[in-house]
DNA sequence: CTTAGCGGATCAAAGGTTTTCATCGAGGAG
DNA sequence: CTCCTCGATGAAAACCTTTGATCCGCTAAG
């Protein structure tokens, strides 16, 4: 070994006084292997400061210790929604705890699907965590395709079939969400939904539907996409006061919306909460805390979907035969100002 | 090669009747290959649907193909601050262009700090970019020793002897923000400033100064540090407003900390711009567009900063021998209702 | 006295690619 | 006709690690 050369096995071996295999098996943690060589073999890892080489081991074990986080987004929302920042964050705690490197992939065009595609499929990462929320994504069916373990962030579109998801209660937050307008004495509650090509947000319109008891031809009165962006959430707010007289209350399938739905009701003249009461959903500290008033809101805890899914691949990666398996987190009112 | 195996160099070779020598040569597009073989390689490439192995190839070339993105900041910043998920997104955008994997790590602990210089030092990527813009931060000085190239996003603290880095015109950009001020024909023009521990919060005050010609004790009195946090920047306004009796104009180092700022102006009765003229600095669009009036703000264009820090790297990863360069982005002003 | 068993170390093969060096054949110069 | 040159190709080494098979020295059982 040179001197600016990294030290291999090799070298921990010899200046161990053992083979090569030997050494091999204390880094793994092997139990064949006597004290004195163990401690023989860590101090000359120490004294070298060897890493092993990661190619090599990949080579042989056919496991690369890194696994693909791949968000399928729309250019603009990605980077104007802060949710994205704290999933990212969480996923990179998450994985960094477990030790393995996580290798990020926005893919949103077509190149960068096929890009996708040949990453996962030449094998470079050992398993995937699949942001893709929107309806009909490519992506969701190529990866499906691949003889990969994938665990999805929500219901992705589509069978669910021998799939691994962790998803966040959405029906059971929007109840909640409802269910508080109601106990607050509010008679004519309306929703601002997301857009109908994302599986969360029928989530949350069918627990408002739900907790109202309203058939879809009624519910369809009260309801208004606002698209999950904040422009989108004022006008369907203006919509929804211009459609329905006497409205009292408002449950907001997202806090960016939430947002823009208060602006809108500020303009016109209702008073938060007084003449109208806001609930919103996602419970994003630096909107909720910052509106006008502060805004109730329905927590979903993103870092620990996060985690979970984590977990949960990492489980994938060790035993192969884990089946099909769903989770769902469950999901908690946050009390503010604005209900 | 077994149905299920994927296929090996050595199966291509053998479809394409060559030696695996020639196969490698046509895949690294070697000029020392007849067009006979070229065809018939690249025939039984897509036949099979080749993949090359990456951990074999790293093996032998010593080059990874993945560069490592490493993200410094106190945790609760990083995921308030939608300035993260915009770098993060332009950096995966822009590696993906010169398909290079990206290895995302965001460094806070201590442990984190164990972490990342474990993988760096082993190999495991072959260059690096690094966002740490606090003072005396311990990763840059791991980094630094590294023999691994690396670019940093503006200024790290310390010497900048051979390094690499490219920087938005902090300095530039506060001159500009304080003349157009200036030219309103305003007098009496303050500043909020970032920490004194960012040197971008310290280029900006230096610009600020000397765009009034102030020294350093007039300057003082003048200037009130905001900690680059929405909370901080209305503490700073306040307090600039109890000190300098008259002011008229207010340059403000980030979005957010102006944010807080026109709350606190709010609320001390001043109007914007009529009283107060206020510009920011970094024209976040998520909240310049939606304070009240708009902010007029300073750009920095944080896609076209992350898309020149992966072209340099990329160019030392090529030829091993690019002298030392900083790189340093115009700002430019845009206007809008609060100046 | 033979042999099975056991803890533990070692040998050697395997994994897929790049790259150096040697070889081979054809064509040009002498 | 021989000797060289040169371009294309192939054989084999090298990269570093893991791991199944093997081996060694001993004890305990038959």
């Amino acid at each position: 070994m040179s001197i600016h050369a990294r030290p291999t096995l090799e070298d921990v071996a010899a200046r161990a006084g053992v083979s090569r295999a030997t050494a091999s098996r204390v880094l793994n943690a092997s139990p064949r292997v006597s004290p004195e060589a163990l401690e023989a073999v860590n101090a000359a890892v120490t004294a070298l400061g060897y890493q092993p080489n990661r190619a090599a081991r990949a080579l042989v074990t056919r496991r690369t210790g890194a696994v693909a986080v791949l968000f399928s987004e729309p250019e603009p929302k990605i980077f104007d929604d802060p949710h994205f920042a704290r999933l990212i964050r969480a996923g990179a705690r998450a994985l960094a705890d477990v030790d393995v490197q996580m290798v990020l992939m926005l893919v949103h065009s077509h190149d960068d699907q096929m890009r996708a595609h040949r990453f996962l499929a030449g094998g470079h990462v050992d398993g995937a965590l699949v942001f893709a929320p929107h309806r009909n994504d490519e992506l969701v069916s190529i990866v499906k395709k691949l003889p990969l373990p994938v665990v999805y962030a929500g219901k992705p579109w589509g069978s669910l079939r021998g799939m691994h998801l962790v998803d966040n209660d959405n029906e059971g937050g929007a109840v909640l969400a409802t269910e508080h307008l109601k106990s607050l004495g509010r008679r004519k509650i309306v929703h601002v939904s997301g857009p109908v090509d994302e599986l969360s947000a029928i989530d949350r319109m069918n627990g408002f539907k739900s907790a109202l008891g309203l058939d879809d031809r009624a519910a369809a009165r009260l309801m208004e996409d606002g698209g999950f962006t904040r422009e989108g959430g004022r006008k369907a707010m203006s919509a929804l006061l211009g459609r329905v007289p006497g409205l009292d209350a408002v449950f907001v399938a997202s806090d960016l919306m939430a947002a823009g739905a208060l602006e809108s009701l500020q303009e016109a003249g209702r008073r938060v909460p007084e003449d109208v009461a806001v609930v919103g959903f996602d419970d994003h500290v630096a909107i909720a805390e910052h509106t006008s008033p502060p805004l109730t809101s329905v927590r979903q805890d993103s870092d620990e979907q996060v985690k979970h899914m984590v977990e949960h691949l990492v489980k994938l990666l060790r035993d192969e035969t884990v089946k099909s398996k769903k989770q769902m987190l469950p999901t908690v009112l946050v009390r503010r100002e604005s209900a």
